[in-house]
RNA sequence: GGUAAGGUAGCUCAGCUGGUUAGAGCGCUGGUCUCAUAAGCCGGAGGUCGAGGGUUCGAGUCCCUCUCUUACUACCA
């Protein structure tokens, strides 16, 4: 009998950050699915690893002065710790700097030579070393820093192969258009979509401007190149089964699913698939990305402060009670927000008051009027109704599990615990056992055991060690016979004898996580939230009215200046743009670029006065950055400047 | 600016190919049982399904216009 094969991967994660809320989250519903299959008797392997090449990493070893590979040892080492400390059940933790992934991305960049794919021209651009991207002239911010980070990007002249990745346009279009499941959720696949019919560039795949990734095979004689980190990165996905070296596991492949964040959607939705048909390799079934944690409403990040340490919630409020929250509280794909106060309602009520309790009622009642025993033989006899409703809703499960709606799945998961409680309710047991139904008191505590055993095996997966609990509470162990057995074939349970126990949920009354950091951000947030509401109201009215009337503190929000235009020259390629350096009294005159170009030359412009708003964020505009605005007013007649009527001293401020 | 996806109860969202009184969870509120973690169960409040047109016997569900949000993209400032 062969058995279904379920490969599944989380992304190969950078070494040149420790881990945070995304990674574990990614990583989590990874575990999550890996475990469900090997439930449900697939053939699974699950993948993880450490992406540990590039020059970020040279960089940052030397300038700690390590050596690269401890460097990035110690780093590789803080993921695999914290996924040991997270109980992850990965079956093989790859890092970019094994023997055999090498050998393996040597061997496809021979196969893809081969194939007519790859050929060596020279590259010449402008190189963020920070984000190892190109980027082309029109942009960069001020002609020099990377519009991602803001470094300073240097001009790079260099010899590269490229890969034909232009050749695989129309391929790539037509298994998205094959494979309607091929990217989740569908809204990305659009997004791709679109990418890919506004045209593909070659890629450059080899880099000679550093020595620390993985070299080009001896045969091509070319020492100076190493592979480009996406192509090394990527590979891992094949590596990792043993291709090119020791192809033992291939038969894993293709993947089921590789779970990413949507930041790196681009790489795995067309890099990827088109690296594999040039491989002559099968595609992934399907590309899962997800959306991100904010924190209180807000994006987090190292400058704010505002990052959740995934260790910190796991240990203050239970790993399992922190997975079943990322996954029960967001809609995959979505972005999700974390607080401690979401976390703990689902805790308190999903699990505490639907499932935990359930569990007591149950042991209560058992050892009341059974001296703990339970037998689930006559359940059907009395109880096939609500029997009945739990199957409903256990049949809509697994479709919407591989569909990653796990949101959605412990939602119908849920329902069957409604049925036990409130059939608890309707035949009141404590009313049965007096009047002398021990019969009936009997199956109803054996149905109860019944929903309480089949949602454990469905919620395992997401909660393993706390579904090992119930059930063994239950008498049984969880494996992929037991779930075969009760879930598929609808076994009865076999008798068992309960025991008092401690909650299994313990009611959380207070936020566990007090940090004067937290505190601060949640009053900046709710004051944010009071601003925001104040301004909506504002608008609100008087939109009624018919025009946005604003507060004369809002109009002083904006900083308008008189200015004196002391340079102007027109933006070469430009149809629109004049370039002008504008004098605000100020220690040096504000760049500031205005698409005016069709109404005023740049010779008018000169040492004329203008109005400038002069706390607009800077922009960039053709390359160049921008920071102020003209007031101008334009008409179907044209534009013309607005000015003030008599000179008046550079940085006057309006009002 | 272009493209896409959305705007459904206080909050988070379900509503497939159009069909009786628009749903769930949480929150709020009234009642009630006692096996249980002040848990459970029952009931209620309540939403002009973003706005306006149109198609239809009938539209949250199809079409058009407008508006707002988000994402991607672009030589708006």
């Amino acid at each position: 009998m062969s058995c279904k094969k379920s490969y599944i991967t989380t992304p190969i994660y950078y070494v040149n950050d420790v881990a945070h809320i995304g990674h574990a989250y990614t990583t989590i519903i990874a575990d999550t699915l890996a475990r469900y299959s090997r439930l449900i008797g697939e053939d699974t392997f699950f993948l993880t690893g450490t992406d540990e090449h590039g020059q970020k990493i040279e960089e940052a070893a030397k300038k700690r002065g390590e050596d690269t590979q401890a460097y990035a040892d110690k780093i590789s080492k803080t993921f695999k710790d914290l996924w040991d400390d997270f109980d992850i059940s990965y079956d093989k933790f790859i890092r970019t700097t094994d023997e055999a992934h090498k050998l393996g991305v040597q061997k496809a960049f021979t196969k893809m030579h081969e194939k007519g794919d790859i050929y060596k021209d020279t590259y010449s651009g402008h190189y963020c070393i920070s984000c190892e991207t190109f980027f082309p002239e029109t942009q960069l911010v001020d002609d020099e820093f990377c519009p991602d980070c803001g470094k300073s990007t240097s001009i790079v002249e260099e010899e590269s192969y490229f890969f034909k990745l232009s050749a695989y346009e129309d391929k790539l279009l037509a298994w998205y258009e094959n494979n309607p499941d091929c990217i989740l959720p569908k809204s990305k696949r659009n997004e791709v979509i679109r990418f890919v019919e506004g045209g593909l560039n070659d890629l450059s795949i080899t880099r000679t401007s550093f020595d620390w990734g993985v070299k080009l095979p001896n045969d091509f004689n070319d020492p100076k190149h190493v592979m480009y980190v996406w192509l090394d990165a990527l590979m891992n996905y094949l590596t990792a089964l043993g291709y090119g070296t020791d192809e033992a596991n291939m038969d894993k492949y293709p993947a089921r699913v590789h779970l990413i964040g949507k930041d790196i959607l681009r790489f795995h939705a067309i890099y990827w698939p088109a690296f594999l048909m040039s491989l002559d390799m099968p595609l992934p079934k399907h590309i899962g990305a997800h959306g991100w944690w904010t924190r209180n409403g807000e994006k987090m990040s190292k400058s704010k402060g505002n990052v959740v340490n995934p260790k910190e919630v796991a240990d203050a409020y239970g790993l399992e009670n922190f997975r079943y929250f990322m996954l029960r509280e967001v809609p995959f794909g979505g972005d999700g927000d974390f607080s401690q106060r979401a976390l703990i309602d689902r805790i308190n009520s999903d699990l505490g008051n639907d499932l935990g309790n359930l569990l007591n009622r149950l042991i209560g009642m058992s050892g009341k009027y059974f001296e703990g025993r339970v037998e689930c033989d006559l359940v059907s006899k009395y109880y096939q109704a609500e029997l009945d409703e739990m199957q409903t809703s256990l049949d809509k499960l697994e479709p919407m599990f591989f569909e990653l709606q796990l949101h959605r799945f412990l939602e119908e998961l849920w329902r069957p615990l409604t049925v036990a409680n409130r059939a608890i309710d309707k035949y009141q047991p404590w009313t049965m056992i007096k009047e002398g139904k021990t019969e009936e008191t009997m199956a109803l505590n054996g149905l109860i055991a019944t929903i309480l055993a089949k949602v454990s095996l469905m919620l395992h997966a997401v909660m393993p060690q706390t579904t090992a609990t119930v059930c063994e509470a239950l008498g049984f162990e969880i494996t992929p016979e037991s779930f075969k057995n009760i879930i598929r074939n609808g076994a009865i349970l076999e008798a068992f004898v309960t025991q008092k126990r401690e909650p299994l949920f313990p009611r959380i009354e207070e936020e566990l996580l007090v940090d004067a950091r937290l505190e601060a951000l949640k009053k900046e947030q709710e004051e944010a939230e009071a601003k925001k509401k104040a301004q909506k109201e504002g608008k609100e009215k008087a939109q009624a009215e018919g025009v946005a009337l604003i507060g004369i503190d809002q109009f002083f929000a904006t900083s308008l200046k008189v200015g004196t235009v002391v340079k102007a020259e027109e933006v070469p390629k430009s149809k629109k743009l004049l370039l002008l350096q504008v004098d605000l009294g100020e220690d040096e005159p504000r760049q500031v670029v205005a698409g005016i170009k069709e109404w005023y030359s740049a010779e008018e412009m000169l040492n004329t006065q203008v109005c400038v708003v002069a706390n607009l964020k800077p922009a960039k505009l053709m390359g160049m950055i921008s920071q102020g605005m003209l007031l101008a007013a334009k008409d179907e007649n044209g534009l013309c400047m607005v000015r003030p009527e008599q000179p008046k001293t550079n940085g006057t401020p309006i009002g």
